[in-house]
Order: structure tokens, then C-alpha cells, then sequence
RNA sequence: GCCCGGGUGGUGGAAUGGUUUACACACAGGACUUAAAAUCCUGCGGGCCUAAACAGCCCUUGCCGGUUCGAGUCCGGCCCCGGGCACCA
């Protein structure tokens, strides 16, 4: 046995232990309390960075402290292996999507072990593999059958040169990635989700049950969804039998309209323009905004402007005639695209009006204008919502192929559900050019309509990969279940997650659709369950001089760089210790070298110590013990890492440590370690298996305690007094402190201040 | 503009209204060593006083005020940093 301590022997001695013992694995056990921990899978890009350490480090902490409670923990891993860089990498270095991928997961598994991290390894999956994703297919196809997966018509960024749609990632400056070519906004059908659907729901349930996610996520995913509550009201246009409909928030200013404002994209504006004679202008306008809209949309600064129509519509109650205008300042995809104006009440319409010399109508707000409105049958009240309903079609190769058909003579029709999976076909060139791999390849194309017998061609568009990011979390709990998506049983056992972990930018996007898909499947009757996630932890980033760790800022340390030198344990207590979890974190080598200190610190004192508890017992190694499992115990359930640690050091440094419970405290932090000290202490059976200590309030106390003495609550002194010593007494003897009396000299005490057993102030003054 | 966080030593960071600066890093001095590394010990917010040390005093949690016996912590106002939302009708 090698007396120094040599990370890299005992990690790999106890990942071995850990794998042959199966002692991560997960089984049901009705009579066991369950606690699902889970950190957000990662997406296979080649190798694991800080980012990955740092969020499952977190997690396994997580997972082993409860584990260690006795909670029967789930703690799964999986990949989000479909997505660009994997295609991306298949046309720059001539490989295949599908080779990079699993290559990069074998890669990356390797290091995620290599960490110590407690996953059952037995409930891994990809979802690139046609076992999971045929689900997925399984589940669009009854989306599609109720109404809630649908096409629309989409602009898309389009790349004339290459003859493909782009990601926005894929547009620099304006330019095709690829080839420079100006990238053009072309309409095309596209597949869609109706979240807004839910939007209500997703919506209360934040209120009502995610209690355990942090405010912020909350306050971000409320105005994601956007809710607010108006009235939709009908301006009817001059002369004709149509009418414009708005959307306001505030029906009650109906009396301080003067005028219309039409986004450029309205229906009706060419029309009203044509109306009024001022078609050539309008026009003029509209192209003018729109290419500018294109550039500046996204900053949001430009000058406000509009144009004229020549066209009028009706106040609604009044009967008023109301100048309409195109205006660049009005979305066609909030509300109506059209807004009812009153400069009298809205900032942005008084500055329109100055600048186009259009009335302001001063009024009192009218709450009953909403009740006029609704008696005339002219409008009524209304939510409206920003959330929007979510295109998941891609046209892309490396992801899950829509299930659709389309015949001919029956139009779209899903694929049957025997049928299932449609798989992704492996053997397609990829050039990046001309559209979807999948649309050359003729056994995958050429198909008979499921209805008609007749000749069909396949759908070539695949999801978008958070499709398959929104249902893992219910996959983990019966990853092999074959005759749905999901054992019920074990959904029923297992969800909802007890502690998810992850990175912010998440906030909006994959927690608020997993979050839909919840509620899509329990409508369809596979799960009894409204939210997949109890408790959110959103964990910071990791830096190094002052920004994110990132390939293209050269500004990464490399995890398997810090495990070849100081071994993971170090990686793991440094990342923990550096900040709280929440923060971001600043890299520092020289830190790192201090947590391997540390756990060097720890080795030689229970190898060459070796003084097993029992031989130590006096009051203060008990209340240092007691105050220990303590102390580590609730910092670890309030995430505060950085602290429990503390914690252990500062156990470390009294001098007086019992040296089993230092290494059953440390060995959520540091478990290799921890188990190889174990060990060497003489224990036959793994740590794992050994209940978290439990301590003795009564043993927190100690004979003495420490009173500090104040004068005008300034510092003056300290006692060191029996803890049974009455108020009295304290008081008599604080008055007697050379320096307290030197204080005090002739002036007139006021009143004494006595905080128990914590300190005396004497309060004075001049007399 | 609106809504959240946050501002504490040279640095990362601790502090149920009760000793500000735990723990660690860096730095400095010392011990051990032929020497170095490793390890161990000591010191380490600022200022005043002092030849220096000891002792002592004053100040200090972004700034200004308030509440309180007592404020990093609570309240009001302001400044700065970070994040989210934002022509949303």
C-alpha cells in the first residue's frame, strides 16, 4: 500500500469498485422514499468541459448525500445527440453524423467516468437511436391526430447559392456561412407544436407549482408566455364591408382614439392604400420598411415613422372618421397587426401624432367603454398572449424524421403506427447544398399511401432537437420500455424530478417544453402528472480572466488536464469550493493547487494518525463532530457547497477530528478518497453504504461559552463564562471589566442589553 | 424605460439584527533541509500614535440619510456592475 496519496491509482481503483458493484443502480421499491436527480444531459461536441464538470459535480453531490440518507436516488445520463454540429462536421471532414457522434459519446463517457460521477449507466441512451426517437414519432403523430401538431406557412432564412434553409446561427452578418451569398427571407411550410395552447396553464402552474424554481427562471418564463388581458374591438373602414380589428390592453381609452396604425404586413393595407389613392406611397413605405427591418429589427432603434392610406375607418361608439396609416412601428405577429391609437394615453402614438399632425384628444379613461363595446357587438374582452407556438420542423438530416406522408390523393397522412420508427436513413450524401440529404435518397422517399395504396412521398423535414430534450427526463425512468413511451408505473414511481440542475440559458427554452410536453402526454393519458421538475437549480458559468470559458475565446482549461494532475476528486472540491453554485465561477490554478493541499491535508492525517474514534473523547472532539455533520448536512441541503467544505476544513484544522465521520462527511465531495480512506480505517463494506450521521443538538453546547461585552454597542471586551451562568451575574461581571469600567467612568447606564449566552451592551450616557 | 440580482481585504468568498472579514488563495517572515520542493509555524483591512515594538485609539461592508441599545443585514434616496424583458398596442 502506497503511503502518499496517489489520486490517480485510487480513483480508478474505486470507478472499477463502483461499476462491479452496481451500487448506482436504480430499482422501484414502493416501500423506499424515491429522489430523482437530475442534471440537464449534455450534447455530445467531441469532450467534456468546465461547464459539464461543474453542473455534474453539483448533481452528484446531490445524488450521493441522499443516496446516503437512505432516499432510493435515481441519477441518470444520456446524450442530446442529434443537431448541427454533428451534420456540420459530416460535410467540413467528409464523416459520418452518426460515426462523430457515438464516437464523441464513447469519448465523452470515458471522462464523465473518469470524474467518479454515481450514474446508473445502465439507463443511458442516445436519442439519435431509433428506440428513442420512434417515440417521439409515436407521440407527434398523436399531437398531429388532436389537433396540436399542425403546418404553416414560416419565413425562413434562405441561401439561394446553396440552395438550403439556415439556421439562424448559420446567418453571419446577413451572408450565408457557407458561401457569402446574401440570405434571403422565404416562406415555407413548416411543422408546429400549439403550445399556445397551454399557454394559460404553463402559465398558473408557475405560481401554483413550481415553488422550488429559482424567481428568476419564473419571472423569465411569465414574460416568455406574455399574458395580457384587453379587448379585441372592430373599426369598421368607410365605405366598404370590412372592418380592422385591434387588440388593446386598454379598452377604457376608446373615447382618446384619433387615428389607425397598420403594420406594413397587414392584409388590408394594400388595400385601404388602393382605396385612397395613395397606393405608390404606401408601397414605397412598405419596402422601405421592410428591408430596413431586416438590418435594425433586431437592435429595435429607428425612427418612428408612417404613411398615410387615404382610407378611413369608424369609431366604433362615435362613429368618428379615423385616419389609418402603415406604420413601421406595428408587429404583425403581436395582437391583430393592427393597433387603435390615443396620443392622449400612449407615449409612442403622441409622438406619431406630433410628427404627422394628427389630433389629441384629451379624455377621461371610461371603464365602461369595454361594456358599450360588447352590448354593440363590436368587440369584446380578450387575452393575448406573446408566447408562440413552437416550429420544431428543420430542414436538416442529422435529427428525428417527421412521421407524415403526403399522397397525392389523401393529403398528409401520418405514418401508421406499426410503421414506426422511421428511420433516419444512414447512407445520403452530404454536401450542404440543395436541401435535405434525405430528399435524394429514393428508397427513403419513394413510399405507398397508408389509406390509398397510391404513390406518396415522405416528409424530409426532421424535428428540432429539443423535441427530443423535452421527454428524456420521463424516458429515465423506463428507458427500455417497449410498449410505449413510457412505463406508467415507473413515471408514476419515480416523477417528477426531485432536483433538476442545469445552466440558465435554459430557462426559457427546454424548461418551459418539457414542461408542455408534460401536459400534452398526461392529456393523452400516458402519465398522471402536471409538472416534470419539483426543484430547480441553475448553476453559473465558468470563467477565466472574467469571461466564459469558450473554444473560440482560447480560454479553456481542459477537465482531463486537472484530472491527470491532480486527480478528480481535486476538480470536483475545487469547482464545489471556488463559489456557490449559482454564481459564475472564476478559474484559478493556484486555488486548485489549495484543494489538493487540502485533500492531501486529509490522507496523511488518517493514514499516519490512524486514531480511530473511540480513542478520542473529550467534550470539545464530540462538539466538534456534532457541530460538523451539522454544519455539512444543512449547507448541503441549501446548495451551499462552498461552505459544507469549509466546514470540513475548519473540522480539519481544531485538531480534534473523529476521523470516520470526517471521512463519511467528505465523501459526497471527494468519494474516491473518502472510500480508500475507508478502507485503510478498516472497514470491509463500501462507504456508500454507510448511513449519513445524524447529530446530537444537546452535544452542541459546550460548558463555557464566550460573552461579548459592548459599551454603546461598541466592542470592549469578552468573558469566558459557565453557559449555565445566570443574566445576572453576566451583567455584574461585565460591569466589572477594567476596560468596560474605563468606558463607562461617571456616566449614567442607561439600560443593559442582554442577548443569551451571546453578549451584554451597556448602554450610557453623558450625564 | 420596466423587473430581478449584486457591490464586503490584494483575490475567491463567509456572516439567524449582535465580536465584520470564517474558510481558502496570494503575499511576507520563520522552522526543517547542504539546497530546493514538500511540510509545519507566524503574520496579513486602512489609518493615527511610536525611533521601533507592545499597548492604545479612530475608521471601515458602493454613497447619503433613517429606524434600533446595536445595521453588511431592515427602511428611504442615489451611484455603479451583471442579468432578464422591451416598438407587445
Amino acid at each position: 500500500m502506497q503511503s502518499h496519496y496517489d489520486p490517480q491509482t485510487i480513483e480508478l481503483k474505486w470507478q472499477k469498485f463502483w461499476e462491479d458493484q452496481k451500487l448506482f443502480a436504480a430499482k422501484e421499491d414502493s416501500k423506499k422514499e424515491k429522489y430523482y436527480c437530475l442534471e440537464m444531459l449534455p450534447y455530445p461536441s467531441g469532450r467534456i468541459h468546465m461547464g459539464h464538470v461543474r453542473n455534474y459535480t453539483i448533481g452528484d453531490v446531490v445524488a450521493r448525500f441522499k443516496r446516503m440518507q437512505g432516499l432510493n436516488v435515481l441519477h441518470p445520463m444520456g446524450w442530446d445527440a442529434f443537431g448541427l454540429p454533428a451534420e456540420n462536421a459530416a460535410i467540413k471532414n467528409k464523416i459520418h453524423p452518426a460515426k462523430w457522434t457515438y464516437e464523441n459519446i464513447d469519448t465523452m463517457r470515458t471522462q464523465l467516468k473518469r470524474m467518479g460521477f454515481s450514474y446508473d449507466w445502465e439507463r443511458e441512451f442516445a436519442t439519435c437511436d431509433p428506440e428513442y426517437y420512434r417515440w417521439e414519432q409515436f407521440l407527434f403523430i398523436k399531437m398531429f391526430e388532436k389537433g396540436l401538431a399542425y403546418r404553416k406557412e414560416k419565413l425562413l432564412n434562405w441561401c439561394e447559392g446553396c440552395q438550403t434553409v439556415l439556421a439562424n446561427e448559420q446567418v453571419e452578418q446577413g451572408k450565408c456561412w457557407r458561401c457569402s451569398t446574401p440570405v434571403m427571407q422565404k416562406p415555407m411550410e413548416q411543422w408546429f407544436f400549439k403550445i399556445t395552447d397551454y399557454a394559460e396553464e404553463l402559465l398558473k402552474d408557475i405560481d401554483g407549482k413550481l415553488q422550488g424554481w429559482p424567481e428568476r427562471v419564473r419571472t423569465m418564463q411569465k414574460e416568455w408566455i406574455g399574458k395580457s388581458e384587453g379587448a379585441s374591438i372592430r373599426f369598421k373602414i368607410e365605405n366598404v364591408e370590412s372592418a380592422i380589428e385591434v387588440f388593446t390592453t386598454r379598452p377604457d381609452t376608446l373615447y382618446g382614439v384619433t387615428f389607425m396604425s397598420l403594420a406594413c404586413e397587414h392584409p388590408l393595407l394594400m388595400k385601404l392604400a388602393k382605396m385612397g389613392g395613395r397606393e405608390k406611397e404606401v408601397r414605397k413605405f412598405v419596402e422601405k420598411t421592410l428591408k430596413m427591418e431586416r438590418m435594425k429589427r433586431l437592435t429595435g432603434e429607428y425612427e418612428k415613422e408612417g404613411e398615410f392610406t387615404g382610407s378611413y375607418c369608424l369609431h366604433p361608439v362615435t362613429g368618428e372618421k379615423l385616419p389609418v396609416y402603415a406604420a413601421n412601428f406595428v408587429l404583425m405577429d403581436y395582437g391583430t397587426g393592427a393597433v387603435m391609437a390615443v396620443p392622449a394615453h400612449d407615449e409612442r402614438d403622441f409622438a406619431f401624432a406630433k410628427k404627422y399632425k394628427l389630433p389629441i384628444k384629451e379624455m377621461e379613461p371610461d371603464l365602461n367603454a369595454i361594456d358599450i363595446i360588447e352590448k354593440q357587438g363590436v368587440g369584446n374582452k380578450t387575452i393575448q398572449f406573446k408566447l408562440k407556438d413552437w416550429c420544431l420542423s428543420r430542414q436538416r438530416y442529422w435529427g428525428a424524421p417527421i412521421p407524415i406522408l403526403y399522397c397525392d390523393a389523401c393529403g398528409t397522412v401520418p405514418v401508421p403506427e406499426k410503421d414506426l420508427p422511421v428511420k433516419l436513413p444512414i447512407d445520403v450524401p452530404f454536401t450542404g447544398e440543395g436541401g435535405s440529404p434525405l430528399s435524394k435518397d429514393k428508397n427513403f422517399m419513394d413510399v405507398k399511401c397508408p389509406s390509398c395504396g397510391k404513390k406518396a412521398r415522405r416528409e424530409t423535414d426532421t424535428m428540432d432537437t429539443f423535441v427530443e430534450s423535452s421527454w428524456y427526463l420521463l424516458r429515465y425512468c423506463s428507458p427500455k420500455y417497449e410498449k410505449g413511451m413510457v412505463d406508467p408505473k415507473a413515471v408514476h414511481y419515480w416523477m417528477p424530478i426531485n432536483q433538476y440542475i442545469g445552466g440558465i440559458e435554459h430557462a426559457v427554452g427546454h424548461l418551459i417544453y418539457c414542461r408542455f410536453f408534460t401536459k400534452v402526454m398526461r392529456d393523452l393519458g400516458m402519465i398522471k402528472l402536471d409538472e416534470p421538475v419539483k426543484n430547480l437549480l441553475t448553476q453559473g458559468m465558468v470563467c477565466l480572466g472574467g469571461s466564459a470559458m469558450s473554444k473560440s475565446k482560447g480560454n479553456v482549461v481542459d477537465p482531463d488536464e486537472i484530472i491527470n494532475h491532480y486527480g478528480a476528486d481535486t476538480a470536483r472540491i475545487f469547482i464545489l469550493f471556488a463559489a456557490p453554485p449559482e454564481k459564475d465561477l472564476e478559474w484559478n490554478d493556484e486555488a486548485v493547487e489549495g484543494m489538493y493541499r487540502f485533500l492531501n491535508r486529509v490522507w496523511r492525517l488518517v493514514v499516519e494518525t490512524k486514531q480511530s474514534s473511540a480513542e478520542m473523547k473529550n467534550e470539545e472532539a464530540d462538539r466538534w463532530k456534532n457541530k460538523t455533520i451539522k454544519r455539512v448536512t444543512e449547507d448541503i441541503e441549501k446548495f451551499q457547497f462552498n461552505t459544507a467544505l469549509s466546514g470540513l476544513m475548519e473540522y480539519l484544522n481544531s485538531g480534534a477530528v473523529d476521523l470516520e465521520t470526517f471521512v463519511i462527511l467528505l465523501s459526497p465531495f471527494a468519494p474516491h478518497l473518502a472510500e480508500e480512506l475507508w478502507e485503510r480505517l478498516g472497514h470491509k463494506k463500501s462507504l456508500l453504504l454507510e448511513p449519513w450521521p445524524k447529530w446530537d443538538e444537546k452535544m452542541l453546547v459546550a460548558s463555557t461559552m464566550t460573552i461579548v461585552v459592548q459599551v454603546n454597542g461598541k466592542l470592549r471586551g469578552e468573558m469566558e463564562l459557565p453557559v449555565n451562568a445566570d443574566e445576572e451575574a453576566i451583567k455584574k461581571q461585565a460591569l466589572g471589566l477594567e476596560k468596560v469600567k474605563s468606558y463607562v467612568g461617571d456616566r449614567q447606564i442607561v439600560k443593559m442589553i442582554y442577548v443569551s449566552k451571546k453578549l451584554v451592551n451597556i448602554v450610557v450616557r453623558d450625564s
